[in-house]
DNA sequence: CTGTATCCGCCGCGATACTG
DNA sequence: CAGTATCGCGGCGGATACAG
């Protein structure tokens, strides 16, 4: 224990916060999976977009570019016409799946547990009766 | 691979999307953390206000009730006077430390090549000069 | 001490339209 | 095909005040 910096280790900087804030996105998780799961991680966009139909063209673009700028996936334009951009996991980002998956595991491994619970008494309505 | 069910397993109400709406607020992994790191699975509120001095009462509390909606904490009242609230890790919930602590562990590990990317380019101005 | 209620600013994210 | 710009809404989350 550091009597001495009890929380200092939360400092909006330091790592485990900015990698926090990737995952505190919508997609970021959803992305990454996909990316490894689907496509071996190695990808263009539209194939991305077809496995992540829910996902609108400006998140899936403004998440690979915070996952690129976090070092998680490369960003390769092929100089085609139309042009072809391939994301690829790093093998930074590689590692960064593990603990991911971990979680989709969690969550598949107790989904019943999960399903008994109430849907969610979470954002309660304003107005509600 | 199963091709008839590409991205059926999106559905919003599954449960790896459930897991991860948990995670897309901004302190339930810092809780979580914090209670298995620094409390050994189990405080009271004011304990974990102090380890966490950032969070607000109320997101604290919101925060908390959440997990223990999703199985992962209890919630134990001790109708003494000052009243006396103690959260504990479930079982379930002490099997979602670990993915969440490998995460952490992958931050620290590759503290120095986070930090040698640009502070962040992510979120424009709109009104920017 | 723990928790709730209210007000409110900010920004994540979707929809749409447009560029190369 | 890939990306950007713009607008608008919903809701996260902080500050404050209040209750048991």
């Amino acid at each position: 224990m550091k009597p001495g910096s009890p929380e200092e280790q939360w400092r909006e900087d330091c790592a485990p916060r900015r990698v926090l804030e990737l995952f505190s996105t919508k997609w970021t998780s959803m992305v990454l999976h996909t990316l490894w799961a689907r496509h071996d991680g190695c990808a263009r966009s539209a194939a991305l977009h077809r496995s992540l139909p829910a996902i609108s063209q400006k998140m899936l673009t403004q998440t690979l570019r915070e996952m690129e700028h976090a070092g998680i996936v490369t960003r390769t334009v092929h100089p085609t016409v139309p042009p072809a951009v391939e994301y690829a996991l790093t093998p930074l980002g590689t590692r960064l799946v593990e603990p991911i998956e971990l979680i989709y595991d969690w969550a598949r491994s107790n989904s019943e547990a999960l399903d008994a619970l109430q849907p969610r008494p979470t954002s309660r309505r304003r107005g509600g009766t």
